[in-house]
DNA sequence: AACCATTCAGGTACCATGTACGCAAATGAG
DNA sequence: CTCATTTGCGTACATGGTACCTGAATGGTT
């Protein structure tokens, strides 16, 4: 008899081996508890310090017990991924007004993004498909449903809709976390390593246009949920423009 | 007297030294030297396989040498993106047809994005801002300037559009990514690894919309370039459309 | 021409990481 | 009680970034 072999497969296609009533020693951890050790680490030290043997020192364990119910290490990121994006709270079904049912989306997305630091890079970075991402993503698709739209139109327009909120809480968080990255406390990190290059940039003069998108930029002195919100309305006001002449077709 | 002593601030700040007429031997490679190794080797075989020692074996030098050129491996990234971004060609300035303009450039961010599957990766994690990049994003704001636009508005739009590049790249090389990571042909592992998990999410009967945006869809059996620039069409219509909305204000 | 401060090349070494392997401890069926 | 089975986890190895140090090359100065 062989055991379960690892195959190079999906995650989700290797579920945790589940109680049984057989011999053998009862598994003393799970999926979900190292999940949450490696989230809560990547939280406060960034994800680069989740490493096996910190996330099982965390657990009081060994290092190679994690891999009882781990394949790997890419695995636990799309296990992290899914448990950041569980904490999302939607309704069961769109409400029937899609441009509020985005917002919210859009708002309960960025609120994650913002507690876990790590989570839109790695969302970005890999293709994964966990379960709280498609009950998410599938939510999205519902609010847009209905209107006449091709199935198509409606994803395109779906994945509109994240590609903004995933650069917007890019942008928001890159600086921060860059500045972790190296140790620095932000706004020293901001006056000494970005600042400077920017000045020189702009006063090169090779560059106006972006010169003055950063000179002369009002939305520069909002606070970061009223930017979010601003292009966010831009993106709605987008969506709602081809809504009208998709329809039309 | 001291050295450059390697501040922790940005590359661009840190420019390579240069011919000088002092003492002391002569630089036997150079930063884009370097850069071009490396660029070639996360071409062939990932960004993961150019390793400081990699790159340095492919110059016929050892690792150490490297850290005259560059301070950090980190850095070597930053030059990388330029590098490949400075192959975007473009003309001097803007043409007036904004919309051709755009698509134009989403061309050549497209083109280079698949010449080198890292870059957009790399790019998205990463808050850098070398020259080349710098003159790629100058001219797109500018190809909306003069259209009574605020400068923040014009700033918006362009990130709408590279939002939209990115993610199209993304998706585009996302799985073929993935499976060269793992080892497996892109064949297989599309049939092996995805396939089955999708089949059986869409099989649950959980989630119906996502089903239907995997098996009805229209633009799935489209060439990849079609589909961008299906995609791209939207996206620019939705500028187009928040062009003359925002003027009107 | 001889010397020397300066700069580069790169070997060695250290530490951290993912993970393969193997063995001992725990567990319940017979 | 015995034993097949499963977990816990220490050990070990390959690979990575990079600090440090020695020796070689170089051109100005004496």
């Amino acid at each position: 008899m062989r055991m379960a072999d690892e195959q190079p497969t999906s995650i989700w296609l290797q579920p945790e081996r589940q109680e049984r009533s057989g011999p053998g020693r009862r598994p003393g951890y799970s999926r979900e508890q190292i999940t949450r050790a490696a989230v809560q680490i990547a939280d406060a030290e960034g994800v680069e310090a989740a490493t096996m043997r910190r996330i099982a020192c965390e657990l009081g364990t060994g290092a190679m017990s994690l891999y009882r119910y781990v394949p790997r290490r890419d695995d636990l990121f799309d296990l992290m991924i899914d448990l950041a994006m569980s904490e999302i709270e939607l309704p069961g079904s769109p409400s029937g007004d899609w441009r509020s049912d985005l917002a919210l989306l859009a708002d309960q997305v960025r609120a994650v993004g913002l507690r876990h630091p790590w989570l839109i890079t790695l969302l970005t970075s890999r293709p994964t498909l966990g379960p709280s991402l498609l009950r998410v993503h599938e939510f999205a698709l519902g609010a847009l449903d209905g209107l006449g739209l091709d199935i198509d139109d409606i994803a395109g327009l779906v994945d509109m809709l994240n590609d903004y909120v995933h650069s917007a809480i890019r942008r928001e968080i890159g600086w921060l976390e860059e500045a972790r990255r190296t140790g620095l406390d932000p706004e020293r990190w901001k006056r000494d390593y970005i600042g400077p290059y920017v000045r020189e940039v702009v006063a090169s003069g090779a560059f106006p246009l972006f010169s003055r998108s950063v000179t002369d930029s009002r939305t520069a002195h909002l606070a970061p949920e009223e930017r979010f919100r601003h292009g966010l309305d831009r993106i709605l006001d987008a969506i709602a423009a081809l809504v009208t002449s998709l329809r039309r077709r």
